[in-house]
RNA sequence: GCCGCGGUGGCGGAAUUGGCAUACGCGACGGACUUAAAAUCCGUUGGGGAUUAUCCCUGUGUGGGUUCAAGUCCCACCCGCGGCACCA
């Protein structure tokens, strides 16, 4: 058969289309399969083969799925709010949305080259006004519940992208989108109580069949640890009761409680407020006020670089150790963080490497608390006061046995922080704390191309608020919680979303930390809903995360052309996504964020999954043929298109698939499209006419089951590899049956769609192939009763209406277990484990007669004489071994 | 520094979870077809040795160990990649 691809390509391509053959329905009696791929972001770059990838692995799913019977959701959309789609306007002059439009429709039609399976009736957009309605509905919300709030923090600044970012938009101490050093700038910021919902987050990863790789960095991200609170008593070096009658307590945290005896200084962090209430006891506090101005002007970069830690002593107070009441001088130094814990450390010099350090430095006293198990010996103080290399074990020791810890000395470490905390809780001298690293979601960017934010700020509803905060009942508004937590900013209406983005002709961003609508006097001058009065709107837009929160949830909910989010038969019916798609990259951004989203809809009772992501395998990069990364920087890209051109969709499908493992980093080799094209070819020249040959049929089950199960398991380069075996073999054996080669045809459907719909539709043009019933997977879940109907309905469907039945639309083979079973096996004679000999034998041949067997053979009778055997290790199916 | 993943021919990789190491594909070499080349088809292809149809030794980052048997399990180390990082 002469196939030109680039007429089949689009040929089916049209037919899929037309026959609506991958339309999705709604409450299907067949069990549903939903499969999701992260969308794309259309940047001006276009498609690259690396993008492709995942795409293909979900549309061979997806498209197997279906011959399995199940109902498919395989929807795809658009990601297009964000810096990317700005720049890039900025960059050509255009309009934005012009250039999101312009960009979508050239990744669409990359896209559709390949010839995915997608319902595109699902398509969404979340710069569409009706999508991004409910994303600003949700912001509300989450407004409303007082999960969100205003801080004037100095945030993280990207001078080149002028706009804040959240913590996880840094690489380092770069911006992860420009690579430009990021500044730290006063702002005013939105942010979202992410960290309320930390522990969840962590909770919940355990039910989710996702890596390993990816579970670890969530876990890392949201950075649990289980530590005390301690209070010290701070005081005053002159008086005990410093000024005032109550004693004075600062709380610190550690996990290594058990080490508190070796406490010798405490730390705070420059920025920790006690310092201020302490000024009157602090004597050299001109001094410290110096070290926390230069604290406060170094950058972030010169902190990090900086190899000693720097420090300064607070003179005039002291600080005790509640459990055993010595006193120990008290620092503030920048290498503690004023956001983490309680901004507050002990110093353990003995077992801290940067206490060590800084110990030496202040000239502090080591004292060693913690042995290894075994070890009898106690340091004596010079050894503990050599330099840190010689002291390596004591210093990076973990847990081990208490000394020189009064009632606690003796009790391992763990038993000992167990202990400590119960005489800590007991004498109120402090508690059980957990902290986490994850940090509250900033949620605002100083840019135009965002979701606006549905706020207003009313200076008359602040004073009713703030006096309702003092419990003035002056009000006869009613505030909502958010609209408490933040007087002055107000919630719209419902009734007005979506709050649309304005149209302007000038949407520069600005250096001054104002989003560039604050220009906008039309647009930010409004009526407060509230109490009517002026009000000015919220100007900040929101990052580019926030649409890609629960576009998943928008491909179920568009079921009609309205979007509706309360939508919840639908999800009962589609949650969870049975299998997600996409890159490492978003590990700890996206899909951290999407997770929280949904939990905050779960608990509104819109979703009845905690979970949305089912299973989550990430996509290996294709980097470039000279190892890199692809990009246009390095003018290494592969463009898809020419590969499609030259070779077609299906063997670029085949090629990226058959690269290697779907997860792997692996260079794009163009020479590998030789092979994929000489398989095509040779498919398509098989010529089958000949009768069934048992060989052949024995080595399609194999295959079936093979592929079957090595496309669930996300093997396609096996699964490829097969298929290759069985043509190899059939060939070889120039002998295959029809039936046979049509079954090998549904089983490669997958991979290349065009060449097998064409193939399939040929031989049923040619020898009437009968219709096929209906699926395995349906019949096993209809009554007689529905089973009938169905029969008639599918009947009369197929003769009136449909003309054109997809091999898509065709069962999915199944093997028969008992063609798998070879009948004769080759038996492995191996003497002290080296394989001697190998022999063909019965598969139901017994230990006994195989012992026999391989006793007979020339050649291992030779190695045997004279030896004695003293045991013989027989394995079925496999190995007979002969210990001499 | 911490956490995670990995290291197999000239190259991408495979190996039913402890049982024939290198499947499948590329490349290379030899041959057929051809005036010739490309394409295609057939054969060979980890390294070394030999008494060369047969056979032996060796071989999965390095060194040890467990086992009848190790790419696979255990211990120590080296290298590469990814993530996090003054996180108390």
């Amino acid at each position: 058969m002469e196939i030109n691809f680039q007429k089949i390509e689009k040929k089916w391509q049209r037919h899929w289309e037309k026959y609506r053959v991958f339309r999705t329905k709604n409450f299907s009696k067949k069990p549903k399969f939903y499969v999701l791929d992260m969308f794309p972001y259309p940047s001006g770059e276009g498609l690259h083969v690396g993008h492709l990838k995942g795409y293909i692995a979900t549309d061979i799913i997806a498209r197997m799925k279906k011959m399995q019977g199940f109902e498919v959701l395989h929807p795809m959309g658009w990601d297009a709010f964000g810096l990317p789609a700005e720049n890039y306007a900025l960059q050509y002059k255009i309009h934005p949305e012009k250039a999101v439009k312009k960009n979508i429709k050239i990744y669409k039609n990359q896209l559709l080259k390949i010839g995915p399976s997608y319902d595109w009736s699902r398509e969404i957009n979340t710069t569409d006004p009706e999508y991004y309605k409910w994303t600003q509905w949700t912001f509300l919300e989450l407004f409303k519940k007082g999960l969100v709030y205003i801080s004037f923090e100095p945030a993280y600044w990207c001078p080149s992208c002028k706009t804040g970012l959240a913590l996880e938009d840094l690489e380092g101490r770069n911006c992860e989108r420009c690579g430009a050093l990021i500044e730290k700038k006063p702002l005013r910021q939105l942010v979202i109580k992410i960290t309320e919902y930390a522990q969840r987050l962590l909770n919940d990863l355990k039910d989710l069949d996702w890596e390993d790789s990816i579970i670890e960095m969530q876990k890392n991200w949201i950075g649990r640890s289980v530590g005390s609170l301690i209070k010290f008593e701070i005081q005053s070096i002159k008086s005990k009761t410093p000024g005032k009658s109550q004693k004075l307590f600062a709380e610190v945290f550690t996990t290594r409680l058990d080490t508190i005896f070796g406490c010798a200084y405490l730390v705070f962090a420059p920025e920790h407020k006690i310092i201020s209430e302490l000024k009157s006891q602090i004597s050299n506090f001109t001094e410290v006020e110096k070290y926390i101005k230069t604290v406060k002007d170094k950058t972030d970069l010169q902190r990090e670089t900086e190899k000693e830690k720097t420090g300064l002593k607070l003179k005039g107070i002291k600080a005790v150790n509640p459990f055993n009441g010595k006193e120990v001088p008290v620092f503030i130094a920048d290498y503690v963080l004023p956001f983490y814990g309680a901004g507050a450390i002990m110093a353990v010099p003995c077992h801290d490497k940067r206490d060590f350090e800084f110990a030496q430095k202040y000239n502090l006293e080591i004292i060693e608390v913690i042995i290894p198990k075994n070890q009898k010996k106690i340091s004596s103080s010079e050894e503990l006061n050599k330099s840190e290399s010689e002291n390596l074990e004591k210093v990076f020791i973990k847990d081990g046995v208490l000394i020189n810890s009064g009632q606690f000395t003796g009790l391992d470490s763990e038993k000992a922080r167990e202990k400590m905390v119960q005489w800590l809780e007991k004498n109120k001298l402090g508690r059980k704390a957990v902290y986490y690293k994850i940090r509250d979601w900033v949620f605002a960017r100083q840019r135009y191309w965002g979701e606006p934010i549905p706020l207003v700020f009313c200076a008359e509803c602040k004073k009713q608020a703030e006096s309702l905060k003092f419990k003035v009942q002056s009000s006869k508004l009613r505030f909502n919680k958010g609209e408490l937590l933040n007087p002055g900013w107000i919630a719209l209406p419902v009734e007005d979303l979506p709050l649309r983005l304005p149209k302007v002709r000038y949407y520069q961003p600005t250096d001054t930390g104002e989003s560039p609508l604050a220009g906008i006097k039309k647009w930010v001058e409004t009526k407060c809903p509230k109490c009517g009065g002026p009000a000015k709107r919220e100007t900040n837009t929101m990052p580019q995360w926030a649409g890609s929160c629960w576009y998943y949830l928008a491909y179920i909910m568009r079921d009609n052309s309205k979007f509706k989010i309360q939508n919840s038969k639908l999800y009962r019916y589609w949650l969870p996504v049975d299998l997600y798609v996409g890159g490492a990259e978003h590990a700890t951004r996206h899909l951290i964020y999407a997770r929280f989203w949904h939990k905050f809809l779960y608990d509104l009772k819109l979703v009845s999954v905690k979970e949305q992501f089912k299973k989550f395998r990430h996509v290996g990069l294709v980097l470039a043929e000279d190892g890199k990364k692809m990009s246009k920087r390095w003018k290494n890209v592969i463009n898809p298109d020419e590969i499609i051109k030259h070779y077609g969709a299906d063997a670029l499908r085949l090629a990226e698939m058959f690269m290697g493992p779907f997860s792997q980093e692996i260079p794009w080799q163009s020479k590998n499209l030789i092979g994929i094209k000489r398989f095509i070819e040779r498919i398509s020249n098989l010529k089958p006419k000949f009768q069934k040959n048992p060989k052949i049929e024995n080595l399609l089950h194999q295959t079936i089951k093979k592929v079957t199960e090595d496309i669930d398991n996300f093997k396609f380069n096996t699964a490829i590899s097969q298929l290759m075996i069985f043509l190899n073999g059939a060939e070889k054996e120039k002998q295959i049956s029809q039936k046979q080669y049509l079954i090998f045809i549904k089983l490669l459907a997958p991979f290349t769609p065009h060449l097998c719909e064409e193939i399939w539709q040929n031989y049923r043009q040619q020898d009437r192939v009968p219709p096929s019933s209906p699926n395995f997977w349906l019949r096993q879940n209809l009554s007689d009763l529905d089973r009938n109907s169905l029969y008639s309905k599918l009947s009369k469907f197929r003769s009136k209406k449909k003309k054109f039945k997809s091999i898509f639309e065709e069962d999915w083979p199944q093997y028969n277990p008992k063609l798998i079973k070879k009948e004769k096996i080759n038996l492995i004679i191996q003497i002290n484990g080296r394989k001697r000999d190998i022999m063909e034998i019965d598969i139901s041949t017994t230990e006994a007669e195989a012992k026999q067997l391989a006793q007979k053979k020339e050649k291992i009778k030779k190695l045997l004489i004279g030896k004695e055997i003293k045991k013989i290790i027989f394995v079925a199916g496999r190995l007979i071994n002969f210990v001499i």
